[in-house]
RNA sequence: GGCCCCUUCGUCUAGCGGUUAGGACACCGGCCUCUCACGCCGGUAACACGAGUUCGAGUCUCGUAGGGGUCACCA
């Protein structure tokens, strides 16, 4: 069986990165049957907040993926971590080194002048004597003399790094008795039964030193896999300062969680030429020895585009129940089913619809200046006055669009007009602005008595400006 | 700087020794049209560079250049 895990640590939201290695974790795992577990990794005390946690399983709650099982605290098993340092201690494996911090210090500012790289030169390595009072040890992993660490990662291929190059006795646990990261990482994947570790390219280096803990154990390896890292627009690093990069603000922007989703499987894996899955389809075809080697830059165009092809085709309730909270409640809108569609192909995020459906659904509080201009000419209160005693008099049935355009077309042949002397002033009356969907169904929206109401406010608003004049 | 990784249109990518190098976003035209969108049709645009291997290289090998990652008592 397939287990994965996605082991954030607390400092902060859950960035689209983190998202995406998650999503692979969860999809490689629940494609094969298997286990995706979460592990949050709060070994630091003081950088972690209980606060980023719960944003964390927040922003998972809101995109639908759910771990199996409880959520692992590494905090919570300190026990487990003590008992295996101190095995290794046992075994020889591991050693206390009483280097102090600032001896350390130093010997990395000499190991740089010298244009070395800093690296613990191991002198307590096998250390017999009697330890020096006043200082609080650390313990250190005996890391293999002259070895070549060779491991097959699932998306780069065959990796190897030679001990004596890179790698040192590294600390695997702090002077005050915490266990480091590297050690903690190795010890819990093995006892979750982590088969297969997808995470960030920017963990590539660590690998080794998590081998160097497995084989102390005598442990199986997992497979890895590391995937490239997202870069901005500019192709840097994604950071803070490029902004959206909290997964929870993606909400606010009203993206669907399942478009982040579908956008973020593709940035670095792709199945021919398909842009958009159902998590259905993602579960079916991805297979992480598809994803890219090389990093890919964030595109916001292409997320926009997607969510917008999600809108297109979504469920009036789930528009309902999606925009409440934007603040549109459609429960007691009559013709809501009009009003999602004349706006679903205008609205590429649901922020944008709402603020569209408000602007239909509320008497415009102004008129727009540019289409006062531009369509309200002299003519224009006669040919709105005209139309409000039409619609008056209009006794067919006033229900649907179509039945709206029936009274334009009526309207039209009676005073002889065409419709572009009508159009912009019926929908400059009903948003306040030249620019809407089709005029049919606003009308339609707002219904006859509105209209009249609109109509009659714009009709207003032009005899007070041409008493002016 | 050492070590590791990467390199196809502006961006996401397809390609797995023989292709007019395909698709998507964006961009630019056109059509549709009551505005704005949507939709439809069309277009511009890429194999980082240099050597090999081969009858033949985007595809294999090696260099060069560029980009990224990492070198903590952080994770």
């Amino acid at each position: 069986m397939i287990v994965t895990r996605f082991a954030p640590s607390p400092t902060g939201y859950l960035h689209i990165g983190g998202l995406r290695t998650a999503l692979y974790s969860y999809l490689w795992a629940k494609k094969n049957g298997g286990k995706f577990l979460l592990r949050i990794e709060d070994t630091d005390l003081k950088r972690n907040s209980l606060e980023a946690a719960k944003a964390i399983e927040e922003a998972f709650r809101w995109v639908g993926l759910k771990q199996d099982g409880d959520i692992y605290y590494q905090s919570k098993r300190m026990n487990v971590y003590k008992e295996h340092i101190q095995k290794l201690l046992n075994e020889g494996k591991a050693y206390y080194c009483y280097m102090s911090k600032d001896e350390l210090d130093a010997l990395r500012e000499e190991q740089m002048k010298a244009k070395q790289r800093p690296r613990y030169d191991g002198r307590y390595r096998d250390f017999t004597g009697t330890p020096p009072s006043g200082v609080e040890p650390v313990v250190r992993i005996k890391t293999p003399i002259s070895e070549t660490i060779t491991f097959s990662d699932g998306i780069k291929g065959e990796i190897s790094v030679k001990t004596d190059e890179v790698m040192d006795d590294f600390i695997i646990a702090r002077s005050d008795g915490t266990p480091t990261y590297n050690f903690v990482v190795a010890v819990d994947d093995h006892y979750m039964g982590i088969t297969d570790v997808i995470r960030g390219d920017d963990h590539l280096s660590n690998t080794p030193k998590q081998i160097v803990v497995y084989k102390a154990f005598g442990w199986d390896l997992p497979k890895f896999y590391h995937v490239p890292m997202i870069l901005n627009p500019q192709g840097k690093k994604l950071s803070k300062r490029d902004g959206a990069m909290d997964v929870m603000e993606y909400k606010k922007e009203g993206y669907l969680p399942e478009v982040l989703l579908n956008f973020l499987v593709r940035l670095g894996w792709s199945h021919g030429d398909q842009e958009i899955f159902t998590m259905d389809e993602m579960l079916e075809f991805f297979d992480p020895k598809d994803i890219n080697k090389s990093a890919s830059a964030y595109n916001a165009e292409k997320l926009l585009w997607l969510n917008a092809e999600f809108i297109k085709n979504m469920s009036y309730v789930r528009f309902e129940k999606e925009l409440i909270y934007f603040g549109l409640d459609l429960k007691n809108v009559d013709k809501k089913e009009v009003l999602i569609d004349a706006l679903r192909e205008r609205a590429k995020t649901l922020k944008e619809f709402s603020q569209k459906a408000g602007a239909i659904l509320e008497r415009p509080a102004s008129y727009e200046a540019k289409a006062v201009k531009k369509f309200l000419k002299a003519n224009a209160k006669e040919v709105a006055k005209e139309f409000v005693n039409y619609l008056n008099g209009y006794k067919e049935d006033l229900d649907i669009p179509a039945d709206y355009e029936k009274l334009i077309v009526g309207f039209l042949e009676q005073y002889n007009l065409k419709l572009k002397d009508i159009a912009q002033i019926i929908r400059i009356a009903i948003v306040g602005s030249a620019v809407s969907p089709s005029i049919y169904d606003i009308m339609c929206i707002i219904g006859k008595d509105e209209l009249e109401i609109r109509v009659n406010n714009l009709i207003q608003f032009m005899e007070k400006r041409d008493e002016q004049n």
